[in-house]
DNA sequence: TAGGTGATTGTTGGT
DNA sequence: ACCAACAATCACCTA
């Protein structure tokens, strides 16, 4: 089993001033595609405030979880369908960032193995 | 090649 | 500005 759960989120954080947590390694990397409980969360977050005004972070979040579980396929269908949608913009973004970071990228990769191999690509483009 | 871990995404409210 | 549980995911690296 790779991982039980999301137990432990927090780690040494040490993004102060940059975006939320962990410093990113990568400089310039799109954002990810988002899961479609994120678009469960945004879409139900209202839901859930309203028959739970007194819910906070932490109940929103254990409900959330829970609807989101009792929720069959054809429910999670829309929100998967966003989550599809953005992984679609994404890629985009993803494509082009690798293209820039594809020399970067293979810089690093020598630079970390040090190798002494002479495995030099040249981009063409 | 296959497996695994870390990093990322979004919410609110408090410190 | 960051962190807290909740779930997904997936990109990247290592053996």
């Amino acid at each position: 089993m790779p991982k039980v759960s999301a137990k432990d989120t927090k780690k040494s954080a040490g993004v102060q001033a940059a975006a939320k947590k962990r410093a990113k390694k990568d400089p310039n990397k799109p954002k990810r595609a988002l899961s479609a409980y994120m678009f469960f969360v945004q879409d139900y977050r209202e839901r859930i405030k309203a028959e739970n005004p007194d819910a906070t972070f932490g109940d929103v979040g254990k409900l959330l979880g829970i609807k989101w579980k009792e929720m069959n396929a054809g429910e999670k269908k829309p929100y998967e369908d966003k989550a599809k949608a953005d992984k679609d913009r994404a890629d985009k973004e993803n494509a082009v960032y690798k293209g820039n970071a594809k020399a970067a990228k293979a810089a690093a990769k020598q630079q970390a193995l040090a190798a002494d191999d002479d495995s030099e690509e040249e981009e063409s483009d």
